[in-house]
RNA sequence: GGCGCGGUACCCAAGUGGUAAGGGAGAGGUCUGCAAAACCUUUAUACGUGGGUUCGAUUCCCACCCGCGCCUCCA
């Protein structure tokens, strides 16, 4: 089934063709590296993950290209305060951005490219500019795109510079620009600010040409898709369209997909509403991964999502029934033989599912058909009606579910082990709430599958000899472990908090 | 101010010109030694407000109210 996106060039949404046979050409724009990466950012790479595996799931193969934004002004202006270079400054929040990546079991582009590693690439790109009079250089050295010159400015957000006059409105401080509106594709070094020496000249790239830059040489002139934040839509995606435009004279991407902000509890996330979290914050407040993933990829990506403490509990409850459920298919008992009803249901879940996500990603819908079967399954195991043969189709639309919600598989654990001793190593632990006491209790019991079969093997004794003080006891003491046990008709079965 | 998006039950959240998916939570029940898990039943005379179009609107149009975004580097 082909997939249907919206394009923010056309506004409409449209039907999904790569240019060329089965292979994606996608760029998305990651992260600035100059901070720990909050949940506003993890919306967007969570829709870029989501429509990675999907396609995939389609048959498509990817090529996808990412770039670390690892020079900017906050950053030269962080590392400055901090009296370490650039590098080293960006290194750290580079590495703590690819580890939140694993942690909310983000897929890895198959290509991540650094802005400071292409900056000659950069300047021979800004020097083609000049050359064709779309860029000029300043008295200081800095060169700026001449917008003037590119009447389609604007296409991509909608906007109508047409009545805009030159000069119009230029700010004493930007006297050498020839426009307002004019950006600036390279910079010129001020005192202390990191620079490199260049083809054009000695200075810095501006924030928009390494998008530019990185797309065209890793991916080729025109990309199948670019992705992002919607706050990029202007200025950045429309400056890297007009830079990249002007100097190939072909369209630069196809499709322009952006992912819609969210709120968190009902606003606008800010640091003086006191509503902005890292990634490693709500995981320090108790909440597993899972949880987050699960809660950032059940609203669809146009949607503005409300990101609430009482959704992450809701998500974790969903999260917990499809696990319990595929728990029970996995280990339960059933007769021989197959019923045709239930092969219909896993049928009909699967063409559910991909279509609601061939639908402009409407995840909401394709859980809603998850959850259908669940629920019919689960009423029909009860009554019996589930036969042997019918688990591995019932499997098949969970391990499809899966590849792309990835939720269902328990790496919750050593995550959150590896953001405690982070945040132990960084002192970080003051001012996280109750939830800590849960996180370290589940973590600090180290129970080995094996000791946790002794017990329950003991507590198996203890209720057959209807000992149920004793069995009780043994209950109580692997709960708090973090280990909880459930008899099921079928026997025992236990697993991890 | 300009442009755009949204307001659906206790919470989160789909969807449609013909009378409302799914999840969570609550209540009652079944099962269980007890729990847990699971299942069943139940919870929106109605989809921000007021008009209009229509045989019929939550779904289309207009106005208003509220929330959100972009309009100089915030995903």
């Amino acid at each position: 089934m082909a997939l249907r996106l919206f394009n923010t060039l056309s506004a409409k949404v449209e039907e999904f063709q790569p240019q060329q046979d089965h292979l994606v050409r996608m760029y998305s724009c990651g992260p600035t590296v100059y901070d720990y990466g909050h949940v506003g950012n993890f919306r967007t790479f969570v829709f870029v993950d989501i429509l990675r595996r999907f396609l995939q799931q389609s048959g498509y193969e990817l090529k996808h290209v990412m770039n670390i934004t690892d020079v900017d002004d906050k950053i030269i202006r962080n590392a400055a305060k901090q009296g370490v270079t650039v590098g080293e400054y960006t290194k750290k929040y580079e590495q703590a951005f690819r580890e939140d990546m694993q942690t909310l079991s983000l897929e890895t582009p198959e290509l991540i490219v650094r802005a400071t590693e292409n900056i000659p690439d950069m300047a021979a790109f800004i020097a083609g500019l000049e050359q064709k009079g779309y860029a000029y250089r300043a008295d200081d050295g800095s060169y700026y795109f001449r917008i003037a010159k590119f009447p389609e400015y604007g296409k991509l957000s909608k906007k109508d510079f047409a009545g805009m006059e030159v000069g119009a409105r230029v700010d004493v401080d930007e006297y050498d620009k020839d426009n307002a509106r004019d950006f600036a594709l390279w910079k010129a070094p001020k005192p202390g600010e990191a620079w490199w020496d260049t083809a054009i000249g000695a200075g810095r790239p501006g924030w928009h040409i390494e998008c530019s830059v990185m797309a065209r040489k890793f991916l080729g002139d025109t990309l199948d898709m670019h992705l992002g934040g919607e706050d990029l839509i202007f200025p950045h995606h429309e400056n890297e369209i007009a830079q990249s435009e002007a100097l190939t004279g072909k369209p630069f991407a196809r499709f322009w997909v952006h992912a819609r902000f969210l709120l968190v509890e009902g606003e606008k996330m800010s640091k003086s509403l006191g509503n902005f979290y890292t990634l490693r914050d709500l995981v320090l407040k108790g909440h597993k991964p899972s949880s987050i993933r699960y809660l950032l990829a059940s609203v669809p990506y146009r949607r503005q999502l409300n990101f609430t403490f009482g959704g992450l509990k809701q998500a974790a409850s969903s999260v917990e029934r499809l696990r319990n459920f595929k728990l029970r298919l996995e280990t339960g008992h059933f007769e021989p033989g197959s019923n045709p009803k239930i092969a219909a249901l896993a049928q009909t879940a699967r063409e559910c599912f991909t279509a609601t996500l061939a639908d402009d990603l409407n995840t909401a819908e394709a859980l809603a058909a998850v959850f259908d079967m669940v629920r019919e399954v689960n009423a029909a195991a009860d009554a019996g009606e589930v036969r042997k043969n019918d688990i591995p189709p019932l499997l098949a639309v969970l391990t499809q579910f899966d590849q792309i919600f990835d939720v269902l598989r328990d790496t919750d654990a050593p995550k959150i082990e590896r953001i405690l001793e982070w945040a132990q190593k960084e002192g970080n632990l003051d001012g996280v709430s109750n939830g800590r006491a849960d996180v370290y209790g589940t973590l600090t019991s180290k129970v080995s599958d094996q000791g946790v079969e002794e017990l329950i093997a003991k507590r198996e004794a203890a209720r057959r000899a209807r000992d149920f003080k004793a069995s009780d006891a043994i209950r109580a003491q692997l709960a708090e472990a973090g280990i909880i046990v459930e008899d099921t008709k079928d026997g025992v079965r236990w697993k991890r908090k």
